[in-house]
DNA sequence: GCCTTATATATAGCCAGCTAACTATTAGGT
DNA sequence: ACCTAATAGTTAGCTGGCTATATATAAGGC
């Protein structure tokens, strides 16, 4: 495989899109409280509601840990509730206020408006291209046994 | 424009897929104190040595802060070094100490290694259209008047 | 020459994301 | 029944990224 320049700076690429996207959405709703990481949960929170921290996680593809801050700033700013779920006296189901509904029905028109001004230029083949190189890299890196490359450099060259 | 279940996928697609490489490659480096920003950094400054934090914060797209703290981290593990430059005392060059040039080095092989990981399977047709969409998003970010779509949603029903 | 404006870096404070380690409860094997 | 293992959530601690603001120096207009 060959290092082409295109090889060798899509990644780069990658996380700075990934970024700088977050930065622009952050700045759109900072006066409503809220960034990219709170909105990805509440709008997750509109469509499968009610749901547990551990369900929550897998759909965001959060580490446990990181939705429990999330949602302990969206609880202290009135958007989510957690509440006790019987049956299991450890698990919490959570559920959006109604400010919390009308700010996640909000934020679908703003989502889909911003998508709509990222993506303008872009074709529906283009963007399934796009698609598919992602969700290979997703793949190709949670194929990752978690150490494999973990070696020092030295042990790659042949 | 329809919202198609690929546009609407894709640019939640892109942050989890820039936030996994991100983990991975952490994790790759953490044994070395080291981590993706850090590590981009060093590359970049090994390419481009001696240069200043301005000039750091543009190659690399990051705010001013961000690159002080890195810089910071970096020169407590005795990888880089900041000077004085004359002619201007506002400034200071940033150069990589002798471990910082070594650490570069593997780092190198590392990412290349990575890369060839992560995008083994994908061809150099692929690359190009998902490089090309990418560029397209940043470039519409970065058209964005910093507050364009700000105004409450309500505001965009016609 | 002086005063305004621009530039280079730094500091403070916020939040997201991670790993590691802890608590409380539930489920399961024997 | 009991004891082990798995599961749900939390806490602590680190780092990166941002905005806003401050400081020091340099450059330019007049």
């Amino acid at each position: 495989m060959p290092p082409s320049t295109l090889r060798s700076g899509f990644l780069t690429e990658l996380s700075v899109a990934g970024r700088k996207m977050r930065t622009l959405f952050d700045g759109v709703v900072r006066e409503r409280g809220l960034n990219l990481a709170r909105a990805r949960l509440m709008l997750q929170l509109g469509k499968h509601e009610p749901v547990n921290q551990t369900e929550l996680a897998a759909m965001l593809e959060l580490e446990h840990p990181t939705i429990v801050r999330l949602l302990d700033g969206l609880e202290k700013q009135d958007l989510i509730l957690r509440s006790a779920v019987d049956g299991d006296r450890r698990a919490k189901q959570v559920t959006l206020t109604a400010p919390g509904r009308a700010q996640a029905a909000q934020l679908d028109d703003l989502v889909a408006a911003l998508r709509d001004t990222l993506l303008h230029d872009i074709t529906e083949e283009e963007l399934a291209v796009a698609s598919r190189v992602l969700g290979r890299i997703i793949r190709n890196i949670e194929a990752q046994p978690a150490g494999s490359l973990a070696g020092d450099a030295a042990d790659e060259r042949r």
